[in-house]
RNA sequence: GGGCACGUAGCUCAGUUCGGACAGAGCGUCUGGCUUCUAACCAGAAGCGCGGGGGUUCGAAUCCCCCCGUGCCCGCCA
């Protein structure tokens, strides 16, 4: 409903300002601060008070008169404090957000048909999935639920690096090395656990090793890569033997989350259809491309890049940048929009991809990035050749056991009105588990550094995930052994815990959209604490089902927790984060 | 050296796009609350003037300039 009544306010305050002939070009909307009892502000009166002479006071008090709130649904009374002007909503917007609120899909919004491609993780298919990069798969499912539940049609990708070095490297050590040349276990029965051994050895024999051995290997290594350049189909499928199997381990891993993909498009295929080198033919025939040491390159330095991008090795082979523009053309084709969401390490690598795909031709209006900071260790940066981090299986199984506890101990403390057993135990235990590791993460602004600790990523009683989840269940209590009223009145709504919870739900739609459009699902996450924290306050003053409760006030109040539920779990759903019933 | 990010209570973070109502939460500290729908909860107290300095403005955490600190990047790697 707020987006409705923002709507109109945006109308009868242009009208307002037409009436009295000022200028209409900012509005100066905004959400008053608490304690004040409008929903909708506008601070316009400071900006126009210069141009009539006037203390913005008054010019608040004159636009407040201009307005004719009988014309508006929602809109009850527009009137001046001080020099605000302050819109009060009619009992009919609380009555329809109640109504809303009901329908379990609350906080969707209307389809747009827009096709939006959302790439994140896509990390290489090295070993285990660690810490240091589990912000990708955990911000970016987030994004892509988020533009679904803005209505837009998404599909996510990861991308799969099987054509760099690395994976030469790795299918190399792979195929040279036996189980007996390996210096150390698996740390996990999962398949990337074991392969990751035979490429941490390929790269610590390439470090150590006798020099003629190194060179030996390398020559294999530039044989695999040359393979894969002129798709040669045996070096393909040895490559791919490598990269399916730790790939599959790695989905496994991320699938604990959840993360899923609609597609995994490889690196390699841009190079099988002879894309990659159509591709670099164009560029050569651009103004912007220049041969230097055998190597051709672009020069960038219009859209201020210094550095120039090389496309072409002296030896004629391709490059990562020069794939990814195949691929991203790929899914300029095939979509409206394109997300990707990357480290921002890759940020000058991006800003030389997009600067490529205009020269091309590209509209590049259609591409944006969400970039996020590594997850450090105090000690320093994760790295899976080196085999330093924190595995994300580790911080899972950690997360769940230490939520176990938690579980078991409250059944110990006090008596429970539901029945849990020991499935129940676990299920919950996952849930808030998992889910208190996604809200840590996803509540942050991306962009900002994190260093990991345990205590902190681990912390259920900070603004975190199971305070949520716990609201969400509570709201479960009232409602599982009670009907839900068909009619209810939003009028017997009259507590300030209860107007407050109403209000907090008709935002929900609009804070959905403010968070679509700048791709952050962290409105999201700071949005379900807010809203948890008035559920709760209405949680106290408020009971429900108490005897004494006149039963159309409880009416009222039961649509008022269904709201709740289904606003708690839509938002939790958005951050990709489970809704218990029970805790 | 250059480019890009980040710097808000003791700690962890919202707020910065689009400048406006007294700068907000959680943890920790202190106080009170479970015969009442789940106390992973609620109510209250103390604590920051937003890295530092200039500027623009009626008004700056928010915009501009300089400086300091931290991170990332500056490969014929990905």
């Amino acid at each position: 409903m707020f987006l409705a009544l923002r709507a109109e306010v945006e109308s009868a305050l242009t009208g307002a300002l037409e009436t009295l002939d000022l200028p209409t070009d900012d509005l100066g909307i905004e959400e008053p601060p608490e304690g004040v009892d409008a929903v909708v502000a506008s601070s316009v009166a400071f900006r126009l008070a210069g141009e009539l002479g006037a203390p913005p006071a008054e010019v608040a008090a004159r636009i407040a008169d201009a307005v004719d709130a009988d014309e508006y649904e929602y809109v009850r009374e527009v009137r001046a404090q001080g020099p605000y002007v302050n819109v009060l909503p009619t009992p009919s917007y609380y009555a329809d957000t109640l109504d809303a609120g009901r329908d379990d899909d609350y906080g969707e919004l209307p389809a747009t048909g827009e096709d939006v491609l959302v790439e994140h993780t896509s990390a290489n298919p090295t070993g285990p999935v660690h810490v240091g990069r589990a912000r990708n798969p955990i911000v970016g499912d987030a994004v892509a639920r988020l533009l679904d539940y803005a209505g837009h049609d998404v599909t996510t990708e990861y991308y799969v690096n099987d054509a760099g070095r690395q994976m030469a490297v790795f299918t190399w050590a792979y195929e040279t090395f036996d189980e007996d040349d390996l210096d150390s276990e698996p740390e996990r029965g999962r398949v990337e656990y074991d392969l990751v051994r035979y490429y941490r050895k390929g790269n610590a024999y390439l470090e150590e090793a006798h020099p003629d051995a190194v060179e030996a290997a390398e020559d294999e290594i530039q044989s695999i890569l040359q393979g894969l350049e002129e798709g040669d189909e045996e070096t393909y499928e040895r490559v791919q033997r490598v990269v399916d199997q730790v790939l599959g381990g790695m989905r496994e891993c991320l699938l604990r989350l959840p993360a899923e993909f609609d597609e995994f498009v490889k690196e390699t295929s841009f190079m099988r259809d002879g894309g990659t080198k159509e591709l670099a033919e164009r560029l050569q025939e651009t103004d912007e491309a220049v041969i230097e040491d055998g190597a051709w390159q672009l020069d960038l330095s219009e859209w201020g890049y210094e550095k120039k991008l090389v496309f072409l090795r002296s030896d004629g082979t391709s490059l990562y940048t020069t794939r990814d523009l195949a691929h991203h053309e790929w899914k300029f084709d095939a979509y409206d929009r394109s997300v990707t969401v990357l480290g921002e390490d890759h940020k000058l690598q991006a800003g030389q991809l997009q600067a490529a795909l205009e020269l091309l031709g590209n509209d590049t209006d259609q591409l944006e990035n969400v970039i996020y900071s590594y997850v450090n260790l105090p000690e320093g940066k994760m790295s899976t050749r080196r085999g330093t981090g924190i595995d994300l299986d580790d911080l899972l199984d950690e997360a769940i056991q230490r939520a176990r506890e938690e579980v078991e101990k409250r059944l110990d403390d006090r008596i429970r009105e539901d029945d849990i057993d020991a499935d129940d135990v676990e299920r919950i235990a996952e849930q808030v588990g998992v889910g208190a590791v996604r809200y840590d993460i996803v509540s942050k602004q991306p962009q900002k550094a994190i260093t990991f600790e345990w205590d902190e990523a681990l912390d259920f009683e900070a603004q975190s995930a199971p305070y949520i989840q716990y609201a969400h269940a509570r709201s479960c209590g009232i409602l599982d052994d009670t009907e839900t009223p068909d009619e209810a009145d939003a009028s017997l709504l009259e507590a300030d815990a209860e107007i407050e919870l109403l209000r907090e739900t008709a935002r929900f739609p609009g804070v959905v959209d403010a968070a679509a459009t700048d791709l952050e699902p962290h409105q999201i996450a700071t949005f379900a604490r807010e809203y948890a924290d008035a559920f709760n306050t209405f949680y106290r003053e408020c009971p429900v089902l108490a005897d004494d409760v006149d039963p159309a006030v409880r009416r009222a109040r039961l649509a008022l927790v269904a709201s709740a539920r289904n606003t708690l779990a839509n938002a939790l759903d958005v951050l990709g984060i489970e809704a218990p019933r029970s805790m």
